[in-house]
DNA sequence: TTACAGGTCTTGT
DNA sequence: ACAAGACCTGTA
């Protein structure tokens, strides 16, 4: 049990601004022992399941001054090694904060105050390339309920854990399990074997994604089918950390309709799109 | 019942 | 280059 304390972050915000699908709320077996002031939540990276409890209520209200305290089921080793990075501890999200705050955007002021607990984690870029093609014209459910079957159906069980199972890399699943219909992926099963097939032939191209920048990844990612505009820059946001990229989707194309009329100018957010992104769009999706 | 989900591909102009 | 239509399927 490693203990201590994150400024700018909301397990509830992370959880809920769309870019993980296995970061999710536990509630005790016990509902008696649940304190209202703490809430748990579970995920599984780098090969591990976690639970994390944060020390307060995972309001909306969230005050970036008054930083929570984390639990988290890891010694400190872990925490340094792994996943200190995992929850992009490197990035200094108040600064992002000021320079929102002190620009004339309104709207994104709000936006900003309403979810300043949210960091863009560093997920693994073989995983969110093939949950964010499974997102596609999709719902959270279902792509949640899809992404868990797959690792049950051809991951490993994760290393300290043996009900969760970690994220099948490309050689881990047989391709007849897109041939299921059970597993939910309706169209996209032809896509995802497609990629699971030709990342299993060319091992490599992982490796050179991680090392382009971010123009020469979005092109490389286009040329794969079922891979589009707005995937290939959430992979490019949650998978290699471009933090430049910003996906538009059916809600940030509302939100530029309704509050940018005259575009968005991205340039004076200097490299932080994608951030910016995130709080908009969770914004979007979670204010009543 | 119809529309919608954090879109993309194909086809027709 | 650009605009429709089609597409699996669970949910409301």
């Amino acid at each position: 049990m490693y203990k201590m304390e994150i400024p700018n972050m909301d397990l509830a915000q992370i959880a809920q601004s769309g870019q993980c699908f296995r970061f999710r709320e536990i509630t005790p077996a016990d509902s008696d022992v649940v304190k209202p002031s703490e809430s748990t939540y579970e995920l599984v990276a780098f090969g591990r399941h976690l639970t994390i409890t944060q020390s307060k209520p995972s309001s909306c209200l969230y005050n970036p001054n008054h930083p929570s305290t984390f639990s988290f089921s890891i010694n400190k080793e872990e925490w340094n090694n792994i996943f200190s990075y995992y929850f992009d501890i490197n990035t200094n999200y108040e600064e992002i904060g000021k320079m929102i705050n002190t620009s004339d955007d309104d709207y994104l002021k709000e936006c900003y105050k309403y979810g300043a607990g949210i960091r863009i984690l560093r997920q693994d870029l073989w995983e969110m390339i093939v949950t964010f093609m499974i997102s596609q014209n999709n719902n959270i459910k279902r792509i949640t309920n899809s992404v868990e079957l797959l690792c049950k159906a051809c991951g490993k069980k994760t290393i300290n854990s043996s009900s969760h199972y970690s994220f099948p890399r490309p050689e881990d699943a047989p391709l007849e399990v897109f041939d299921d219909p059970s597993m939910g992926f309706g169209y996209r099963a032809e896509y995802l074997r497609d990629i699971f097939d030709f990342t299993k032939n060319n091992p490599e191209w992982l490796h050179e994604l991680s090392g382009m920048d971010y123009q020469n990844a979005m092109a490389s990612l286009l040329v794969r089918k079922g891979i589009g505009p707005k995937v290939a820059n959430c992979i490019c946001l949650f998978g290699l950390h471009h933090i430049d990229a910003f996906p538009v989707d059916t809600h940030v194309k509302q939100i530029l309709n309704m509050h940018y009329p005259n575009g968005i100018d991205l340039t004076k957010y200097n490299g932080a799109a994608g951030i910016i992104q995130q709080y908009m769009f969770y914004h979007k999706i979670h204010k009543a």
